[in-house]
Order: C-alpha cells, then structure tokens, then sequence
DNA sequence: CAATAATTCAATATATTTGTTGAATAATTG
DNA sequence: CAATTATTCAACAAATATATTGAATTATTG
C-alpha cells in the first residue's frame, strides 16, 4: 500500500463515519442513547420507525464503532461506545445550532411560539454565578434515565406526571429544568407550564453528558 | 410547525451536514482548507479530480455552512466558515483515529513500515515538560500555509526543498516537525530523513489550529 | 430440549448521491 | 467594452442508501 492509497483508504473510512451521521434517524437514536442504553424494540417505538428499520440503523452506527451492544435476556442493548462518541455528536450538534441559520430559525421561531416564557441558562453562567448551591435541578427525563445518571442533588419528575407532583417543588426556590439537551422539548415544557403556576424555573441548555464533561457534579 | 415536524425537520438539517461529511474527498477538502484558503482550481490539482467535481463537492460544503468563499481576481477562495468547524473535523479526526481498530490499524501499519525512525509527540507532552523554549519547531508545509498561521518561532523549510536547506538546522537541536495534522505524511518524511542524517527530530502530532486552540503560541 | 420472542437478514422498489462531459455564466483585466 | 478565464450549471449513467415486507436466525427460558 502507498502513500496515496493510504490515504485514499483512511478517508474513505472515515467518511463512513460521516455517512453513519448523515440520516436523520440515526442522530435521533444518537441522542437517545447519549441518555441511556436501549433495545431495538424501545428506539423503534421512540422514534417512530419499523423495528426492522432501527435495526438497520443500529447497524450502521454499531458498524463505524459509535455505538456497541451486549445481551441483556432476550434483548439486544445497544449504548455508546466511548464517551469520545457524545463530544463528537455534541459538536456537530453545537455546530449545527449556533453556525447553521436555517437551523437556529427554525428551533427559535418554535420556541417563541410555544415556549414564550422560557428562559435558559448554560452551565458556564451557572459556574460563574457560583450559586450552584442555591438551586434546584429538575430532571424532567423518564426515570430510567433520571436513575442511569443525574446532576448531582437534583430532583426527578418526568414530564408526564409534573402535574401531580408539583408538591414536591416550592415556589420559592429557583428551579433549574434539564431533560435531554438542546434539541429536546422536555424541559421547555416544563418551565412554561411552571411558570404559569408561578413557580420560578428556567431551563438549563446542556444536557447531562455535556454538564458532567464541564467537570460540574454528578451522580 | 407541531413539534414533531420541528423535530424532523431540525434533524434532518443537521443530517446534511453529516451528509457533506459523508464523502472522502470533501474531508481531504478540509483537511486542507484548515491550513490555508483554496481556489477551486487548486483543491481539484491538490486532490486530483476535475475542478467541475471539486466545485460540486465545494459548494456541498459551502451550503451546510462549512465553508465561505470570497473573491480574488478571477478566483473564487474558499475558507473556513469559522472555527468551529476544525473542531468539528478535529472531533470527528480523532473519533476515527482512536476508537476505529481499522483506522489505526491501517495508518499505524503504514508508519511501521515506511517511517520506522519516527517517534511522535503530542502539544500535552511538550507542554508537561515546559521545555517548549528548548525546541526548534520545523514546519515542513508549503510556505504560503507557513505564513498564514505558524507555530511561534517555527522555522519554514517545505517538504520538497529540505534536502537542500539542511544548513538552515544543526545536529544538536531537539527539532519538532509538523506539518497538516494526523492524516498528512510530510513531517513522518521529514523526521524520518533527519534521523537518518543525524538530526535528532521528532513528529508533532497535532497541526496548527489544534495547537492554537490549546492556547499555545501562534506567530 | 422445545417453545418463544427479539433481532437480523434478504429482497425489493424508490430515492439520492456521485463523477463525467460539455456548455453557460460571470466578472476581472487589459 | 471585449476578451479571457475561472467557476458553475445541466444532464446523464452508475452506484449507493432507504424503508418495507416477510422469512430466517439466535439464544433465552421454562
């Protein structure tokens, strides 16, 4: 092998990790399980496809190395590879929202639409506040999530059943809403729907992968 | 727009710009508009296809927002949109580098057997041993991209000249060579040459937008 | 060890991407 | 302002990706 083929094979690969990355269901599964591991069945369910066509999918993505599988009774559970994949989606994501017009419109347009009194705050305002104690997190993901990994003291209510557990927040405290990062609607949900009832709650852009990278605290 | 339709359409846009990832040649494009700004022309000579297929590939890229252009004379120049988008390609660069067994294997094969003298180090090392001062940085790039953007101090020798400007370096300097990054072979030349001269050199790993961005010294 | 259930495979039609060719466009330069 | 030259466009054939269907595989569990 020479130079030139060298080159031409190792691009060659790694575009198949681009191509991985270029279906839009793909990143949907990516950033699910960048939450939590999942079976074929439950992504297909999430995501609105055959299970045949998330299998497929799966492949793909198991195939260029994102993601990896183990056996867990009858189901086959597909999680992360390495925590090198979230900062790789992660960074297509952050490239995506902040440089890509198109894209930054759309979600803004939406939210102004429908989540008109949601603030949000980053994890670096956050730390530079350096009030982290004062707050409370409020995870709004599905509990298995919630109990997978969470922001260290944080509280969990999946968005579902907020309405019957508000007794579990104070309107005096300033709550911070989390859910599955800046393409998920979870925690906008949240927030519009706790401000309405007066409570004090923003939400936080990053989500818990992206949090814990920050170096802030975990459980 | 419902929320399900935000969502399909937000990640199907952000699927082109996996997409405009997804081809070989487009990620040799840039890889080598990282170190310097490119006519059409140029890219298609530099890569060896057709400059009809090397301005198909550059406007991909240029509608995902990856790249912009300006114009020079006749020539339209195509540049980095910002710089976010090496860490982009970086993150996706060492994803293969690291986690694909295929990738590594293949490149690490190669160096085995054509650069069997070169030993490589990375900016964490250098700067760990705070000997950064005692080093002479070689940059063995095509001049233009030297003087775009170099590694403070560096010395300027391009690949194809170095044989006829040794004089320009002495044996006992700890010389470090760089050149485009990972995936580019003229400093594994170079080092590998200067051994078998006598120099004592060894390979920089990273290029230079990855050693800016560690916030080491650029000129 | 057979029944069961989840996952993967195979085959298909449709849609998209790719590289090639040659012509059209645009805008700088003399 | 015409000539020049770089770039882009358009149209094509070949290759590749996608979703659907139903069958085949696999290995767990009773």
């Amino acid at each position: 092998m020479d130079k030139q083929e060298v080159k031409t094979d190792v691009y060659q690969k790694i575009s198949n990790i681009g191509k991985a990355l270029a279906n839009p269901f793909r990143l949907r599964i990516l950033n699910l399980i960048c939450q939590d591991t999942y079976s074929v069945e439950k992504i297909a369910a999430e995501i609105g496809i055959s299970t045949a066509n998330a299998s497929q999918h799966l492949q793909v993505l198991k195939k260029v190395k994102l993601l990896t599988t183990s056996k867990e009774g009858h189901h086959v559970i597909y999680s992360l590879a390495n925590n090198k994949v979230f900062k790789l989606w992660n960074e297509l994501q952050q490239f995506s929202l902040q440089n890509n017009h198109q894209i930054k419109g759309t979600l803004e347009n939406f939210k102004r639409e429908h989540y008109d009194k949601v603030l949000s705050v980053s994890a670096e305002e956050i730390v530079q506040t350096k009030k982290i104690d004062q707050l409370t997190f409020l995870d709004v993901r599905p509990k298995k999530e919630f109990e997978k990994e969470s922001i260290a003291n944080a509280v969990s209510i999946p968005i579902d059943t907020l309405k019957e557990n508000l007794q579990l927040l104070t309107k005096s405290q300033q709550i911070v809403v989390y859910c599955r990062g800046p393409l998920c609607f979870f925690a906008d949900e949240a927030v519009q729907f706790l401000q309405e009832k007066g409570y004090n709650a923003i939400r936080l852009e990053e989500e818990i992968l992206a949090w814990k990278h920050k170096g802030l605290p975990v459980n």
